[in-house]
DNA sequence: CCTTGATCGTCAAAGGATTGACTACTTCGG
DNA sequence: CCGAAGTAGTCAATCCTTTGACGATCAAGG
């Protein structure tokens, strides 16, 4: 508590926010409060190294790559699932497939018995760059996991899926 | 891999994902990838969930929070250690606080020796709604950390802060 | 002193993403 | 067979945030 606010940097933030919001409201759970401010930094920092390390570069946004993800790994999908499995509303999908199909990245077809629905697919072009950017982008993921041994790597998976598991998740289903 | 990915929902994609991959790039580590995936989906689920269970029904955003949660335990700060704390850059602090000075949250005052600079502190009803809401927004995460044994939060908030102090942490240094 | 370089906050432009409305289509009950 | 209700994708409006540029200001060296 010797560091005066405006040197704090941010790991130094979270212990005197926590030590402050103790002597404030003694309601609060320092834990859980730890949890929250750790988890939702180091969330920003990943997406923000992929994006400016691997996706950016290639003139996707990370919306943008969530969806050729998506469609590399689950196949010719209609719209909905897309933004279901992407996490995004159907009207995002909308916008980014208009981009990544003038792009020559998706292509878009009808569906055989809903008039309605629209079959999302890469093209060969998009196929081949999506498997090029998530082979970088893997290897920043590697980079990132590096830090623990594998049994930490284990231990942190099996905690967090245990998290996005129960019943809090549950409660708050994101755009689903 | 005897659903077909229409049928997929996110839990089952990431699973369905990873063995995709290993057959396809079987250069990527299957760890780190399904680390990436799962911590990704978790923060995406807290952040909705705290925006659309405390901070919108308040009509605030979530950066909006941020600001007035950064000015509530750090005092008053200069915008631009405002900007660092919160993980934003300065224009987008300058563009919150417009709102928050309009609401009477938030005040902006010169600094004595630097004419540049401005002072943002927290007004009498800024810190009574700030508090208010961050009480509740600790009662969100203390409904998701339940989900953990206490032994289990340790572990699991030691694992994170090793991820984000490690080196893959250092050399992406989010928004200075 | 004064000039060069850096820093502070703000603005304008651009891109992303959500919500809500709308049209087209499907489905289900009577 | 028909009408009501629900669903798919898109569009318009809105908000948020980043980048890059700018004027104002500070700091340091000659």
């Amino acid at each position: 508590m010797t560091d005066r606010p405006a040197d704090l940097d941010y790991l130094s933030f979270v212990d005197y926010a926590i030590g402050k919001t103790q002597a404030e409201l003694p309601a609060t759970d320092p834990v859980a409060m730890r949890l929250g401010l750790t988890l939702h930094r180091l969330a920003g920092a990943l997406v923000y190294d992929w994006e400016s390390t691997v996706h950016r570069p290639r003139g996707w946004s990370w919306g943008g790559f969530r969806v050729l993800f998506v469609l590399w790994l689950a196949g010719p999908l209609e719209s909905r699932h897309v933004a279901r499995l992407a996490g995004m509303s159907r009207a995002a999908v909308s916008a980014l497939v208009k981009t990544l199909e003038r792009d020559g990245l998706v292509t878009r077809t009808q569906v055989p018995h809903d008039r309605r629905a629209v079959q999302l697919a890469l093209t060969e072009a998009g196929h081949t760059a999506v498997t090029d950017a998530y082979q970088e982008h893997n290897t920043r993921e590697q980079a990132w996991a590096a830090s623990l041994t594998p049994s930490e790597q284990h231990t942190l998976i099996g905690l967090l899926e245990k998290l996005t598991t129960g019943p809090a998740a549950a409660a708050a289903q994101r755009l689903a």
